[in-house]
DNA sequence: ACTTTGACCGGTC
DNA sequence: TGACCGGCCAAAG
């Protein structure tokens, strides 16, 4: 089990990453005031979907990977106009969320 | 109490 | 970027 607190306020920071933009799972630990605890950040939008509809797709690493087994990521991305490099990762330089 | 496991991160080269 | 590496920390076994 993870604390209720902590994925409230993981989830209530994803949902304000606007569209067209991507966060990294450091970047909302940082914003949580939890900068060491990304790879938790990770955890708890594996089951985002469980706890409502939030824009867990907007989530990437630091390097721009989309989320392993969930090929569906980069079709939504694109959809909002948010462009990949030929390696597959997110262009980071002008996508990253600047909170 | 100890070890392993992650949708990870920041230096450094 | 990319590869390599040591560090991080809650959770589960």
């Amino acid at each position: 089990m993870i604390k209720e607190d902590l994925i409230y306020e993981i989830l209530s920071v994803v949902e304000e990453i606007p569209e067209g933009r991507v966060a990294s799972y450091g970047q909302i630990a940082r914003l949580i005031g939890r900068d060491k605890n990304s790879r938790l950040v990770g955890k708890v939008l594996s089951m985002a979907e469980y706890y409502g509809r939030y824009p867990c797709h907007r989530v990437v690493n630091h390097a721009g990977r989309t989320a392993p087994g969930w090929r569906e990521q980069r079709l939504l991305l694109e959809d909002e106009g948010v462009e990949f490099r030929k390696n597959g990762c997110v262009d980071m330089k002008r996508f990253q969320w600047n909170a």
